[in-house]
RNA sequence: GCCGCGGUGGCGGAACUGGUAUACGCGCGGGACUCAAAAUCCCGUGGGGGCAACCUCGUGAGGGUUCGAUUCCCUCCCGCGGCACCA
């Protein structure tokens, strides 16, 4: 009767003994080869881990595991991003003091991570809202200042009503506050902005250089959003108490070349408004138009299928027909993207179309997909179209260019460039990409670390006074008028300026979330050290590729792998990167680029197929996974559970499979203990097990986990059936499954490995399994006999022996004979060891 | 609308470079063990036909290339993710 192993003890005796030796931490070893392997550190809620931060984490520690068996120096690092609202929200709720709830939560967090036996280095831990950490992130900032790409606006902010906070630009979702769903109203605010613009082009073009899964890398081109165009103005007309001429428009264009298919000039409410501000006497409708769409929230603005807008009743002068085209303001245009004005090419351009139709203004076809499908082509010769004759429907694409004057039938692209020339634009790139909203009027943050004096305006704080630390408040409420909590501790604001001496007050607004995550892995580097975020050294052996020149200050590499969630494709690796890039202009650290490699594993749902949610009551608690199936349970089902990348339904079920399997392991080396001499080795083991260390190797460094395991479930069953012949595999091969098992399953392999080996040796200090090419090879292979492409029958072939000898043993299947007989064999296709395929006439 | 990814049994999913579709796990059916149940072990398990040997259909739909297509090409449908009045 087969005993299932003991989880509980085995868990706690390895976990202790990893803890004690500290196994895994590791030093900055010159002679080794180094890994960086870095998940993204979590949040410490108070709900505690969710079975989703294991799908992450247990992946990259098999990873992290097998690396070391590779002889690597792996750097395997865990932290907490501990600033943030959920904290502060529940301070506001119970009066506790949000560090007092954060260092509890951290507690909780570091308790489950540990019972699942992960190899992290916790000597190196780091967590955000520790001041010897977010005084680095304030020194951060203080360099983004000095380096003008910090600065402090006024701003139209998206602010939440109910989290009474601001928030950045992409924290909207659809119009609503990403953390809790109100609708996002706009108001003014001087806020900190970073300049994140500055770094467009090479936050975009350093991505050729990383190697981000296609759709991480896409999301990140889309947030950048580049386009490539032209920008020229046109002059004004009719401008009341204004000369005709002397004041214009600019606009800007991707599509220069339909400028004769344009027949209005649309200019945003923003833009308008500011033409208000300079002087301009607009007529009450327009005037009130705008007003009233200044107004709007985003929401309303974009949600609206109706386009709307109001005829300012100036014209502006076409650069090339000098024809007068009116200026419409509409809310379709952007104030805040290009020049925030446009010229309209109905013909050619969907919402202009749409506006035009609605009120009537002009559409005029100027480029066709090619010559030839132009109507009234005779000859060769291009005909002018009549005005009114345009297609019915908008033509976006390239082509040739029609009723435009000496442009006609030149491809857009060489028009685009012509017509530059023509009328003096200049190539402009437009990117949606915004400087990045950094202020925060919240506690539970990093204070920026600013001050301002009456006399010398903002004046950072010197580097020597940091950190800036947050002061002890009674209360956490932000105020309705957008103060931080922090404008209430007079005693704290009250400062003296570092510039002049003079009083002057801190500024009381907090970093935003982003800030911290946005260097954590480079503190992981040194963690400790009080001098600098971390020094250029280890900076260097942990970021660099192997094989960098140590002479040179750059090279070429980042961490080595980054896994995290989707959900952070977008915002924190593009901050991350942004500061990365900064960090690297400043020469703090080596590479350009602070990851070389990023994966996202996918999204792990409830067992209803639904997000897990506490309201919906269907929530997996990882501790109690833990505790009825083991850690080495819940982590191979948490890899087997389906392709890495992908989105899966939890399945208690399956992991009872899981744990089935454990079992049979268990079992399987039981007899082994009291008889270690048991067993045979066979050349069809040895064959299997070469392939399975073979598989089990590139899966792990593929992230196919899902087949590694089911390659080592289908061994054991061999084994199984070995047993049941009478024919037991040996012990040396039972021994290297365990090797490929042991970053899986830690714990249960490394009690086996202790109960078998026969001497002192541990499982994890064991190299990685190795194999011969030969031994993949097998000696025959049942083949598969088809006749005209359908299967008609198997023969068992040696794999060395001649095609005539395929053909000859194929016909002699009796089934196949059938299917031959009487036909005559047009041609025969041999793949040795795979199958033969018979041509027959029908 | 644009970009990216995908669609295979009752379910999660395998399938190398175009070469026996459904590995592995779950579930289900049957058997062994047991007083019984659980656990464990063994056998079976895509649909249809047939006592069987076998036959036939079958990887979202339709077409194509090929001796042979889940895999390559074309057209379309559906789902997921991202972006979205960005000129």
């Amino acid at each position: 009767m087969p005993i299932p192993f003991d989880h509980k003890a085995i868990d706690s005796k390895w976990q202790e003994y990893w803890e004690r030796t500290n196994t895994f931490q590791v030093t900055e070893d010159e002679q080794k080869k180094k890994t960086y392997l870095l998940v993204e550190f979590p949040y410490p809620s108070g709900e505690g881990l969710h079975v989703g931060h294991p799908r992450s984490y247990t992946a990259m520690d098999v990873l992290a595991r097998k690396r070391r068996a590779d002889g690597e120096n792996v750097l395997f690092p865990m932290g907490f991003d501990a600033f943030g609202l959920p904290a502060e929200n529940y301070a506001i709720k119970t009066g506790q003091h949000p560090s007092v709830i954060t260092k509890k939560n951290i507690e909780n967090f570091r308790r489950q991570l540990k019972s699942l036996g992960y190899a992290f280095d916790w000597s190196r831990e780091v967590i955000t809202s520790d001041p010897s950490y977010y005084k680095w992130t304030q020194w951060i900032f203080l360099q983004l200042v000095k380096h003008d790409l910090a600065y402090k606006a006024k701003a139209t902010i998206n602010w939440c009503p109910s989290c009474k906070i601001g928030l950045a630009h992409e924290e909207v979702v659809d119009g609503k506050c990403e953390r809790c769903g109100t609708a996002v109203e706009q108001r003014e605010k001087e806020q900190w902005m970073l300049k994140i613009t500055a770094y467009a082009e090479r936050l975009l073009d350093d991505l050729e250089t990383v190697d981000y899964a296609p759709r991480i890398r896409t999301q990140q081109e889309n947030w950048i959003g580049k386009s490539e165009g032209a920008e020229f103005a046109f002059k004004l007309r009719g401008i009341p108490g204004q000369e005709n001429d002397k004041h214009e428009v600019r606009v800007f264009t991707t599509r220069l070349d339909t400028i004769y298919g344009a027949t209005f000039i649309v200019v945003s409410p923003e833009t308008a408004k500011f033409w208000m501000d300079i002087g301009w006497q607009a007529g009450d409708d327009v005037r009130n138009y705008i007003v009233d769409s200044l107004r709007k929230r985003e929401l309303e603005r974009t949600e609206t299928a109706e386009k709307t807008g109001v005829d300012t009743g100036l014209k502006a002068v076409h650069p090339l027909t000098d024809e007068e085209l009116p200026v419409w303001v509409a809310d379709y245009v952007l104030g805040s993207y290009g020049t925030g004005a446009i010229m309209a090419v109905p013909a050619h351009d969907e919402r202009d179309r749409a506006f035009a139709e609605k009120y009537k203004l002009p559409i005029i076809d100027v480029v066709v997909p090619s010559l030839g499908q132009l109507r009234g082509v005779t000859d060769g010769e291009l005909q002018t179209l009549e005005l009114s004759d345009h297609s019915p429907a908008v033509y976006a694409g390239e082509g040739f260019l029609i009723n435009s004057k000496d442009f006609d039938s030149l491809s857009t692209s060489e028009a685009r460039k012509k017509i530059a020339e023509a009328i003096g634009a200049k190539e402009k790139v437009q990117y949606k990409l915004r400087d990045w909203v950094f202020s925060r009027q919240r506690y539970w943050g990093e204070p920026i670390p600013m001050v301002h004096c009456q006399k010398c305006d903002w004046v950072p704080v010197s580097e020597e006074a940091l950190p800036v630390t947050l002061p002890e408040v009674e209360r956490y409420q932000p105020t309705d008028t957008g103060e931080s909590p922090l404008a209430a501790i007079r005693e704290w604001v009250e400062t003296t300026c570092p510039s002049c001496g003079g009083a002057a007050e801190r500024e009381t607004d907090t970093m935003p979330n982003w800030a911290g995550s946005s260097w954590y892995y480079l503190r992981y580097a040194d963690p400790k050290n009080e001098k600098e975020l971390a020094s250029m050294k280890k900076l260097r052996y942990w970021l660099c590729q192997a094989g960098s020149p140590s002479q040179r200050t750059t090279c070429d590499g980042g961490v080595d792998w980054y896994n995290g969630g989707m959900e952070h494709t977008t915002l924190h690796l593009l901050y991350s990167r942004f500061w990365h890039k900064f960090l690297f202009d400043i020469g703090v650290v080596p590479t350009a680029e602070p990851y070389a490699k990023r994966t996202s594993h996918g999204m792990i749902l409830a067992e209803d197929g639904q997000k897990m949610s506490k309201s919906r009551g269907n929530v997996v608690n990882p501790d109690e996974v833990v505790a009825t199936y083991g850690a080495d349970t819940m982590r191979t089902y948490e890899l087997f559970i389906g392709p890495f990348a992908d989105t899966v339904p939890w399945n208690t079920q399956g992991i009872s499979g899981v744990r089935r399997f454990l079992d049979r392991v268990w079992y399987a080396f039981g007899a082994y203990t009291e008889e270690p001499n048991r067993g045979v080795a066979s050349t069809e083991t040895n064959r299997r097990l070469a392939k399975l260390v073979k598989k089990v190797g590139e899966d792990i460094e593929l992230f196919r986990f899902n087949t590694a395991v089911a390659a080592m479930m289908e061994f054991i069953n061999y084994a199984y059936e070995q047993e049941a012949t009478k024919t037991p595999v040996d012990l040396p091969t039972l021994k290297t499954f365990l090797l490929l098992l042991r970053p899986f399953a830690p714990h249960l392999t490394a009690e086996l490995w202790q109960q078998l080996a026969d001497d002192k040796t541990l499982i994890w200090d064991m190299p990685w399994p190795t194999y011969n090419e030969a031994d993949l090879e097998d000696a025959s292979a049942v083949v598969a006999v088809q006749v005209n492409g359908k299967l008609r029958g198997t023969v068992t072939m040696a794999t060395n022996v001649s095609e005539e000898a395929y053909r000859i043993a194929a016909r002699e299947n009796s089934n196949v004979a059938r299917w031959l007989e009487g036909k005559t064999i047009r041609k025969t296709i041999v793949r040795k060891g795979k199958l033969i395929n018979f041509v027959v006439e029908e």
